[in-house]
RNA sequence: GGCAGGUUGCCCGAGCGGCCAAUGGGAACGGACUGUAAAUCCGUCGCGAAAGCUUCGAAGGUUCGAAUCCUUCACCUGCCA
């Protein structure tokens, strides 16, 4: 896509960021300025295979890392798998280790999911590396001597992180993450030139950690920003329980979820989270929220969220599907009317069962995962909670006939206002 | 190595021999109201249709009866070596 020859430099970029509010904190916003309009700069973002799949946290990294490679900017994208074998310190506690088969997955995982949101093409072509890559074969001796003896003891301990884990307990492991972190910018530094790097707030002090040794090892000067730490309107982190977690892998959230999960979001976090994430302008973004603060019901903010991100992440063909399984399901209209194929299709977005013949409500419940057990599947349409084919169930004893069979061979039911499954009978 | 404290359901946190499947809060789930929103109100929240069964770090033991007492083990925290 990207034409060979000289960059072109978009000097606003960096005002682009602030608008939008994607710079939490940052070393001397003028330098970095100056730094962005003067050349194509060569920055790093790193991501730790912590789990099978990246999540909107990454997102936000991956969408800021495109945004300045839009502007001219060349990406360095960091797989952590030696940092992954780690583990930065949390606030919840210790992190259990993982094996190096998983930690070698994951990074392969990481490594994939990553790809497709920068160009590998044209002068400022992205590049994908792995801290594994210059970690693994340091000795003790030298990480000691050339990385360690940057390091003043008294300075990490007053580190927040370390600070909250004094308490309940931190192990060197963790508490040396930051020297490993700060490695891989230093060797960024040293084999590509890569100046600039930005990740999560959580992470300034890992990030400014590099920097810091930058100049005391190489006296150069790094630049480094964080993006905000985007929580729930309570203030609490996603992901934090099962549910709130927004994981980019088809096969752990499908597309359709996906979609839905941009299409619930808060009214009070449209506007943040379209500035964040979408690459709408300002101008388009602005018209949104005047029309989001007119006429909330039409939720047009969460809906162009929702296409904007699933388009990004999964393809316009996902993006489209997600969107008829939605019509068709919430539609309201009688799902005998609909034609089986558009059934069929918003059945397997929305995540369908097999089942040899017709069976209990209750057993279909507890088939198709909406609830948990027989009792908490009683208990559903006891409280009114279940329904077949969007007609509510009173009957927890309930059995479905043929004739409510969709094109011969479906069953739609529904737990509460929007958790669909399919149930294919045959 | 010594001494002290801790380990309870998704999370936090009561309980300290029977009235405990285990108070309370949060999360989650269902209903009402709505816009597949928020807020609010109501209800649910180990498994089982029920009888009953399996839970309170692990394994033993005392007792008619234990999450609650005893022993050993594991892990965590603090203080002292």
């Amino acid at each position: 896509m990207r034409q060979a020859g000289p960059v072109i430099i978009d000097p606003t970029v960096l005002d682009d960021l602030v608008w939008r509010g994607l710079i939490a904190h940052s070393t001397d916003l003028d330098a970095l300025r100056e730094a962005l309009s003067s050349g194509s700069v060569r920055f790093y973002v790193g991501f730790d295979p912590t789990a099978p799949s990246l999540h909107m946290g990454n997102l936000l990294q991956l969408t800021t890392a495109r945004r300045l490679q839009d502007a001219g900017h060349t990406p360095y994208l960091l797989v952590g798998g030696a940092t992954g074998m780690i583990g930065d310190p949390k606030d919840s506690g210790e992190r259990t280790l993982n094996s190096l088969d998983t930690v070698k997955d994951w990074s392969e995982r990481v490594r994939r999911q990553v790809t497709p949101f920068v160009s590998f093409e044209g002068p400022n072509a992205a590049t994908v590396v792995n801290n594994y890559d210059w970690t693994a074969s340091l000795s003790t001796i030298d990480f000691l001597r050339d990385i360690g003896k940057h390091f003043p003891v008294n300075r990490m301990l007053g580190r927040e992180t370390v600070k909250r884990r004094l308490e309940s307990g931190i192990s060197y492991t963790e508490f040396s993450y930051v020297l490993l972190q700060s490695m891989d910018f230093l060797s960024l530094y040293r084999e590509y030139g890569v100046t600039l790097q930005h990740g999560g707030e959580d992470q300034w002090g890992n990030i400014t950690g590099g920097v810091e040794l930058i100049r005391r090892a190489d006296a150069g000067k790094a630049h480094a920003f964080v993006t905000p730490l985007v929580t729930k309107p309570d203030g609490t982190k996603y992901g934090k329980t099962e549910g709130d977690a927004l994981w980019l892998d088809a096969q752990m959230m499908s597309p359709y979820t996906f979609h839905q999960w941009w299409l619930n979001v808060d009214d009070t976090q449209v506007s943040q989270m379209l500035r964040l994430f979408t690459s709408l302008s300002r101008a388009e973004i602005e018209a949104i929220e005047s029309e989001t603060v007119e006429k909330p019901w039409l939720r047009s903010g969460q809906k162009r969220l929702a296409d904007e991100i699933t388009t990004l992440v999964h393809g316009p063909d996902e993006t489209g599907h997600a969107k008829a399984a939605a019509a068709a399901l919430f539609g309201g209209g009688d799902l005998h009317a609909l034609s089986p194929s558009t059934l069929e299709a918003a059945l397997r977005g929305a995540g369908s069962t097999s089942v040899p013949a017709l069976a209990p409500i209750v057993d279909l419940l507890v088939e198709t995962g909406l609830a948990k057990s027989r009792g908490e599947a009683r208990r559903t349409i006891t409280e009114g909670g279940a329904y077949l084919n969007n007609v509510r169930v009173e009957d927890p004893e309930a059995e479905p006939e043929p004739a409510d069979l969709i094109g011969g061979s479906w069953l739609v039911l529904r737990r509460g206002k929007k958790s669909f499954a399919g149930v294919e009978v045959g």
